[in-house]
DNA sequence: GCAAATTAATGATTTATTCAAG
DNA sequence: CTTGAATAAATCATTAATTTGC
């Protein structure tokens, strides 16, 4: 209610681009969930390109509604099915990681890993997908997850007992003592280390792609420090 | 580039593990806490993690971040040197935005778009980019800042404003009255719409699952505006 | 033994905070 | 000072081990 104001105003602005295509990367094929870890199902990528009119509504609000494919050129025949145009992967379910993954992530959190740039998050994705489905996102979630609870299981640690043995080394990271709290951060862990995580696709010049094109194909959160 | 190193290792070691999969997919989650230190009790079969032939330095790439791991010697070096994450862009700054790229972000904001999922970004990006230089990641940083931004402006507002000089008893940030709070989102702003940002593939499952009742109790204003 | 209910763990998102370029 | 960029903290949401009742 009340977003309808801009749409014709928007639209107005960009209706002349022509359709933009965006490559919904569609990879579920939906594993059985067997037990057996060593299940080498994944793997089925199917890369569908639609052609989208860069409809606002359907810009605006997608939380509404599924967004609408709708072709005004109807070159096509695609059936739009309502709900089975996403309805692919049936219920999105989180990536659920195997052993094998959860070592590796370990041994390279073990080994000083905290906050993969994009090329190693893209490395890394590429060794655990040998193993399980997985991709850059997951990689990117577990060390967040897994730096942040070792550090409030940590500080609750040293909350809980006394006093932390250590302190030797009269560091003084200078931690800005949140609320008063003795932070702990992790020492290996250096502080505040600006990687950047996002774009894979200045990624991909790197690569070995000579393209200047912008065509980001896998979006998201990955950005290597340019260079 | 250095992706040889990384699957050699993988292959190396891991793939070759079949018996790795003992019946247990997963760590229990529910651990009672034991307070043996032997947790990992059902990949003990297997833990010969340390004797990798794996490098973890092939993995993490040393110019990019002061990541060190620590080696098997426990020695107290404590790297103190920054490293300095940034390293200073050769050419590349940061995003400057253009008016127009300015107008139409503003535009999209007034519209009732907070949180742009990836298509919706990818979307953008490209049309935005006519007018400039964009990447994703600019675009939903600015979605991120502005939307943060506005809120804390409002906030400072609404607290400003109380300020009477009649009676110095503002309403005391009772934090603990939640609901219907004067400066949380905006009314336009959908309460706590899951867009998934990363893939493309979540799109649109959380339509209409459940009502989404949460009401964010920020449960810590305790810092009275600091900075 | 099995399946529903519990519950701890954790994957995935959003929000708050901080750093630093200009 | 403004604001793009990045990380940390908080929170939501889902999964699977455990518990419970039969």
């Amino acid at each position: 209610m009340g977003s309808m104001k801009v749409h014709q105003f928007t639209r107005g602005f960009w209706e002349h681009e022509p359709s933009l295509t965006l490559g919904c990367k569609r990879l579920r094929p939906l594993a059985p969930k067997l037990p057996n870890t060593t299940d080498t199902t994944a793997a089925a990528t199917t890369t569908t390109t639609h052609s989208l009119p860069f409809d606002i509504k359907s810009f605006i609000r997608p939380e509404s509604g599924p967004i609408k494919l709708l072709s005004s050129d109807d070159n096509k025949k695609d059936p739009p099915s309502p709900q089975s145009q996403v309805e692919t992967h049936p219920g999105g379910t989180r990536w659920n990681p195997t052993q094998e993954q959860i070592g590796i992530l370990e041994m390279l959190y073990r080994g000083g890993m905290r906050t993969p740039n994009a090329q190693q998050i893209e490395q890394i994705t590429a060794q655990l997908s040998k193993y399980g489905k997985i991709e850059g996102k997951n990689v990117f979630y577990w060390f967040q997850n897994h730096k942040a609870r070792e550090r409030q299981k940590q500080k609750r640690n040293s909350l809980g007992l006394s006093h932390s043995p250590r302190t030797s080394t009269i560091q003084t990271i200078s931690l800005e003592t949140r609320r008063g709290e003795v932070v702990e951060r992790d020492e290996e862990d250096s502080p505040y280390k600006r990687c950047r995580r996002w774009g894979f696709e200045c990624l991909e010049e790197q690569i070995g792609n000579k393209e200047e094109e912008h065509r980001t194909l896998e979006l998201f959160p990955l950005h290597p420090e340019g260079r």
